[in-house]
RNA sequence: GGCGGCAUGGCCAAGUGGUAAGGCAGAGGAUUGCAAAUCCUUUACCCCCAGUUCGAAUCUGGGUGCCGCCUCCA
């Protein structure tokens, strides 16, 4: 079996193979530092985490880069009106960053190159393109030449000579006088008075968006990559723009695999810092959303179809998640436990889950599909906590037999980054009464329950709700509590 | 206007030629002093019309609705 992937330079999904064999070099298209990340950036990533998971867990080696870019107007004008710096920005959102994706499981690249530190990789390319005939200067800017590069419209699907004023009102009159055609794209700008700036050939400025991911590519991992990431949303200009520097240096397709994720709606509209309908990672998760409730509201739907953000479905998804990650404790306890007791030969249900979720994987990483092979695996073991917990008899040899199916859960989830997470138990931190005074008003109440009392038992399981304890009674006289 | 995508049960969402995965919610059951939690069972002819086919949610044509990109954007 192979792993087939839309790619959306062709429009089509067909077998992936890396140019090395065994070895895959991917990039994404990291995020301008001057503010939180938000859901929409959560989906992007973890879709592309999930996409490395899948190619290590299949045996790939694989070296995954993703920038920073670190110099841009929104930067510059974060700091003005915050009285900081461009520095200053970047650096806090930067850590930021770091944190947010730390939460959520992502895995961090190999290597994360800022668009202020790959300077020279970028004034070399843009004196190529120019030497080239590619490129042009116009007053301290250098501009790409969208004309001189056959092809140009390739991924987007544009053509140029269809291409009417469109710009028009858009771009301010000054840089569309300097432009040759409305397309021409910024490969560097002059610095206006008061600006940081960088030296270069063409005067101080600073790199414009799209020349940093080209030069950094080619530092990073080489003229063509396997896989170049994203969100569909930078297919045009952003990739267009790459692609059209790239292969103008070095007469060689840029990336053989473009993959493109789709937006993240709110009522029906994409989220995004403009629109103001956006949610931060830090925010969502604050608000007692797990990360795990997350990645699994992300893998639910397939990584290039829009993905609607409501409340209800991220409760569905929290109630979804809550089931799995109990499945996924018990699992982790029974791996541990007793190890090696238990039959070791995968039997055929376990290598039919295992064929199947990566059958689902293999379909242009069908996410929900791989999804649903988790659940049914997860399925006995949460029947076997509920009939263990029942005192059944037979639930300790169970035990042993579901162990290799605990294992394959185990590896399974992991490959979509899923693992068990704590619940806010007792030790949260949280305000209310403590574990002594919880264990206390439960022994008032069982007291009050043998004494057929059960007003009064009542009346305490309903005090402590109010402050946030929420009693689970077990069979046995056992009872649980949680912090809600 | 140009380019691209999507429409499946109450909600989310797989499935892309042989008679509908999974999750959530709902219903019934087990359990419980009653609840909660947990476990078990259960719930669809796939936007409309026409066509191709022995057979279509799945292919073709035409509608309708929604979304993304064309300006910074994951």
């Amino acid at each position: 079996m192979t792993l087939r992937l839309t790619n959306s330079l062709t429009r089509r999904s067909a077998p992936f193979e890396p140019l090395q064999a065994g070895q895959v070099s991917m990039y994404c298209c990291g995020v301008t530092v001057y503010d939180l990340c938000h859901l929409g950036h959560a989906r992007s990533y973890i879709a592309w985490d999930v996409l490395r998971r899948y190619l290590l867990w299949s045996g790939y080696q694989v070296t995954f880069v993703q920038n920073y870019t670190d110099i841009d107007d929104k930067i510059l004008n974060r700091a003005a009106k915050e009285g900081s710096s461009m520095e200053v920005v970047s650096e806090r959102n930067i850590d930021a960053f770091v944190a947010d994706m730390a939460a959520l499981n992502i895995l961090p690249a190999d290597r994360m190159p800022r668009a202020t530190q790959s300077l020279d990789a970028i004034r070399d390319l843009i004196g190529e393109l120019q030497a080239k005939g590619a490129a042009y200067g116009a007053d301290g800017d250098v501009y790409f030449a969208v004309m001189k590069h056959a092809g140009y419209g390739k991924l987007s699907g544009r053509d140029l000579s269809e291409q009417q004023q469109n710009a028009d009102g858009r771009v301010s009159g000054l840089e569309e006088a300097r432009k040759q055609h409305p397309f021409d794209f910024a490969l560097w700008k002059g610095a206006k008075p008061g600006e940081p700036s960088f030296p270069s050939p063409w005067g101080p400025g600073r790199p414009g968006w799209h020349i940093e991911c080209s030069a950094m590519v080619r530092q990073e991992l080489g003229d063509t990559i396997d896989l170049h990431l994203g969100g569909a949303d930078l297919i045009f200009p952003h990739h267009e723009n790459e692609i059209a520097q790239s292969e103008a240096a070095t007469g060689k397709p840029l990336a053989r695999w473009w993959l493109h994720n789709g937006m993240v709606n709110v009522g029906g509209e994409k989220m995004s810092k403009s629109l103001g309908n956006f949610t931060t990672i830090r925010a969502l998760l604050e608000s007692g959303t797990s990360a795990m409730t997350l990645r699994l509201f992300v893998l639910q739907a397939h990584y290039r179809k829009p993905l609607d953000f409501t409340q209800e479905a991220l409760a569905a998804a929290a109630t979804g998640w809550k089931g799995l990650n109990a499945a996924l404790q018990l699992a982790a306890q029974l791996v541990t436990g007793a190890a090696g007791d238990g039959p070791d030969g995968p039997s055929n249900s376990l290598a039919e889950a295992r064929l199947r979720f990566a059958a689902a994987m293999d379909d242009d990483l069908n996410t929900s599909a791989a999804l649903a092979a988790l659940f049914e695996l997860a399925k006995p073991l949460r029947s076997l906590a509920n009939r263990s917990e029942r005192g059944d008899a037979q639930a300790a040899s169970e035990a042993k037999a579901l162990q290799a199916e605990a294992r394959l859960l185990l590896e399974l989830a992991s490959v979509l980054g899923l693992k068990p997470e704590a619940e806010s138990g007792p030790e949260g931190g949280a305000t209310g009464p403590n574990a002594a005074e919880i264990a206390a008003q439960i022994a008032a109440r069982q007291a009050a329950k043998a004494a057929k009392n059960y007003g009064e038992a009542d009346r305490i399981r309903a005090s402590l709700l109010d402050q946030g304890i929420e009693l689970i009674d077990k069979p046995g006289g056992l009872t649980d509590w949680l912090r809600s």
